[in-house]
DNA sequence: GTCTATACTTCGATAGAC
DNA sequence: GTCTATCGAAGTATAGAC
């Protein structure tokens, strides 16, 4: 038992070594050092493993963006189960890195189909994770949908975010000011605070 | 005279024919055909010819960007100065294949750092148009900057269209509908239509 | 201005020794 | 499972003939 999963283990370390070192690359400087060679380097190894452990580029690259959604799945079910559901979805999409991340993917999604594809599904099943969430919300609070509908909230609030990601890192920022407080308006509405957190918030403290 | 403009008029042709044939892939095939093979292959050009007229692939990236900018400010000019100009700048942003090009040059940004700098400037100045224009829309139809004010329209606006945009590369499309209905609403309110274009629209005739 | 030829680098991927 | 060696294609870019 022991002898056979030696070497075993220290396989999958590779392997995980190499999704690993793809995933910070493509955080950390973009989709055009998604290479064998640089990931390898990354890692510490040699370019040649990558063709042992993934048939193709695109499998390695389909590899890290399931690590990317098993990661961000995690995080997704925290908020969308916190106390603040509706502020924390917003923090997910707007604040972490994920979402940088989400931009190379696009961008590799144009040169391997099949990677195009898996996102779709997630894509999807993101969006109706959070579509469903957001229902029970107007549900349990009693909102109206005449303004926008829960189905709209969740779309809005991803498409603002990823434009912010987006043109943050080209150094566009006009106006950017003025969709933020709306957005913090909108989730004063959907999501307000609750006395003791809007002391804590503004600072000041009673008596 | 003549005898000199013909060969620049050739070389001159020569230049225009390469960045064509670089705008053309960028919006067919994507940012990983723009390289000075394919381009040149698509121009009926010898490759070489592209190290020619351009110092080198970044130089003839802004080229191209800067055709795409000034193909942009004449239909941009031309939707806000029409008769409705806020539906006229929805279907801008929205429908053309200009948004897919922009999505390309997003990402060739992340190579080049000129073109990021170049995107960045006339993603301003394309934004601080539109305020300008939406801040002349709300004062003459004098709309309440309350719910939401012509900066956060523009912008949201644009985040909205290069969503569908990239989105829809993608596969997603889930709860675009209601976004698309939102929109609607939206502009029927900061743009309505007169009573001949409703009859137009909705296909009734008057008696 | 356009051509041929070519230098140099990096890419994905495979074969075969150990 | 990891190594050395290597292939062929494609990438940017330059030199020099015409």
């Amino acid at each position: 038992m022991a002898s056979t999963s030696g070497s075993q283990a220290r396989g999958s370390r590779s392997r995980l070594r190499l999704i690993e070192a793809a995933y910070d690359l493509l955080g950390e400087e973009g989709y055009h050092t998604f290479s064998a060679r640089q990931v390898a380097q990354r890692a510490g190894l040699k370019p040649q493993l990558v063709h042992y452990y993934f048939r193709s580029m695109e499998e390695l690259v389909i590899a890290v963006f399931q690590r990317s959604s098993a990661k961000y799945f995690s995080l997704h079910d925290e908020a969308l189960s916190s106390r603040h559901p509706v502020r924390a979805l917003w923090a997910l999409n707007c604040n972490l890195p994920e979402g940088k991340r989400m931009t190379e993917y696009v961008a590799l999604g144009k040169v391997y189909p099949a990677l195009r594809e898996e996102m779709r599904q997630s894509g999807e099943s993101f969006r109706r994770m959070q579509i469903e969430a957001m229902e029970r919300i107007y549900a349990e609070r009693g909102f109206d949908a005449v303004t926008i509908g829960p189905r709209g909230l969740v779309l809005l609030m991803s498409a603002v975010a990823r434009n912010f990601v987006i043109e943050g890192e080209v150094g566009v920022t006009l106006a950017h000011e003025e969709v933020q407080a709306l957005i913090a308006r909108l989730l004063d509405h959907f999501d307000p605070l609750d006395e003791d957190e809007l002391a804590l918030a503004s600072g000041s403290l009673p008596g």
